[in-house]
RNA sequence: GGUCCCAUCUUCUAAUGGUCAGGAAGUCGCUCUUUCAAGGCGAAAAUACGGGUUCGAUUCCCGUUGGGACCGCCA
């Protein structure tokens, strides 16, 4: 028996774009597979298309994947494999797998489109996989345009997918796929099976689109002479009308969502649920849990269209239940400078927020107390002698309690027991309102609990005197 | 157009031959309540269609329909 050898993983983004969700969600489902198999998560960046590709965003795809707490086990660049390439293109050449085409892009254009009128599937005609090697020898040598073709085989190939079972192409529909512009720049799958094979990549787990590259991978590998990986290939994540995920119905990039503040374990969470299910049912999971039960298997096959709405509520969810000065670190970069949060705000509002982003808007009146209106301070039917009346029986309540009793659940009990059980609202609306400044707020306990009883008092002065004034 | 993939409530999904087809989000209602949330309770809501196979199909097979992806000297 020979023992199974170390799985190994990768995820291979190009760096032409930021990190998309999609993107992110394929990472994630590598890294899972890795830490579930006590694998390796390699990061590979495929940058062989020089035009596109930017420095920028190789380094986006470094920060989401960090942020994600996807750590990486090892990271290649392809622009640094130029040797690898090459070598496996002058050996392939070599033994005749490859050869020089020299037609235009015109002239392929024209072909394709003829092709095409015709019904058929466009495909190139092979034309100069039998130019003579002299013929060959002298274009080159008169520097006329070229590029490197694979010749591929034709038969009926069939692979097992992880996710999908068997799937069969026919390859004699394919024909021979470019492989390389020149020995030193190599194109997509080329690169791609060169890759996977010197870094013994086990499974390749990547986005359904890739599902018609897999037998061009197949082929080249085998010309290689090497083990082709397992393939898994995950379902898509759609717009709501079912297409392809697109900036059409919602951010794509995951440094959008970051910015919003969605905290990494909803986004892990969200991620996950797209696609994959435990066995059984639980509304939240951590990745550490998810690793556990994480089983290709379980992989959905259909697409799953990107709502939000599971996303924010995930996201409130560990809001939730975060420790206070977790939350505080979290929030601090959504908040002003000078706003320190404390933690009976935190206690306050950490579960009135979906996510970072809308806390400004949320604890603002904490800091600065906002302007309103006199009328906000009448509960239902009252007259501002009342108001005013309430108020400064609050304002005398306040002004008895030490400022060690500001807490929020001392503070209910201490009220509750001087104000009696009706009526209530006609001195805690004008009490919060004129603690807030606004229609909804948090309650009048823990504001007064998180203002302290100097501003808290001050603010029920200013309203005393707002309300005495009309 | 060709190739390939897919199909359970509005959405994410559970149930791989026997369930009143389950859960979660959303929606609606009730409750709690000084407001807004949160919480608690409850409701509506699905196996695309047609054939088989079987005592019995969401589940297996075939077809239809529908949707999607890919068809670059991009990845």
């Amino acid at each position: 028996m020979t023992e199974k050898p170390r799985v190994r993983v990768r995820f291979a983004p190009s760096p032409t774009g930021w990190l998309h969700i999609g993107g992110a969600r394929t990472a994630l489902f590598n890294w899972l597979f890795a830490k579930s198999q006590k694998g390796d998560f390699i990061l590979r960046i495929e940058d062989t298309d020089k035009e596109r590709s930017k420095p920028e965003f190789e380094e986006d795809i470094k920060t989401g994947l960090t942020w994600l707490g996807l750590n990486w086990d090892e990271l290649y660049r392809q622009s640094e494999r130029v040797e690898d390439y090459r070598r496996y293109l002058e050996d392939l050449l070599r033994q005749g797998w490859l050869y020089y085409c020299f037609c235009t892009k015109e002239e392929l254009e024209a072909e394709r489109q003829a092709m095409m009128a015709q019904g058929l599937a466009p495909k190139y005609s092979s034309r100069c996989r039998n130019l003579s090697k002299e013929e060959v020898e002298k274009k080159l040598a008169q520097g006329e345009p070229s590029v490197l073709r694979f010749k591929v085989a034709e038969t009926k190939l069939t692979f097992k997918d992880l996710i999908r079972g068997s799937i069969t192409f026919d390859t004699s529909l394919i024909g021979d796929i470019i492989v390389a512009r020149n020995l030193d720049e190599p194109l997509y799958n080329f690169a791609v099976t060169v890759d996977d094979a010197l870094m013994r990549i086990t499974h390749v787990i990547r986005g359904e689109e890739h599902i018609s590259n897999t037998p061009r991978q197949i082929l080249l590998a085998k010309a290689m002479g090497a083990e082709p990986p397992q393939f898994a290939h995950l379902p898509l994540i759609l717009n709501p009308d079912r297409s392809k995920m697109s900036k059409r119905f919602s951010d794509t990039a995951l440094r959008d969502y970051v910015k919003a503040g969605y905290t990494k374990d909803a986004m892990v969470n969200f991620l996950t649920y797209l696609g994959w299910h435990p066995k059984e049912d639980k509304d939240a999971m951590t990745a550490e849990e998810i690793i556990k039960e994480f089983d290709l298997k379980r992989v959905q096959k259909a697409g799953a269209i990107f709502s939000v709405d599971k996303l924010d509520w995930l996201n409130a969810h560990y809001l939730k239940q975060m420790p206070p000065d977790v939350f505080m670190k979290l929030a601090q970069p959504f908040l002003l400078e000078n706003w320190k949060l404390n933690e009976a705000m935190v206690r306050a509002v950490r579960g009135r927020v979906e996510k970072l982003g809308d806390l400004k808007e949320l604890v603002g009146f904490y800091f600065e107390m906002p302007d309103y209106k006199p009328e906000l301070l009448k509960w239902q039917e009252m007259t501002f002698e009342q108001v005013v009346e309430n108020l400064e029986k609050a304002s005398v309540l306040i002004a008895d309690l030490s400022e060690a009793k500001f807490e929020e659940k001392a503070l209910e009990d201490y009220f509750f027991e001087r104000i009696g059980r009706e009526n209530r609202g006609e001195m805690l609306w004008p009490l919060r309102v004129a603690l807030s400044g606004k229609t909804a707020s948090p309650g009048p306990f823990e504001i007064l609990a998180a203002l302290g009883k100097e501003e808290s008092l001050k603010r029920v002065e200013k309203a005393v005197s707002k309300a005495k004034i009309d």
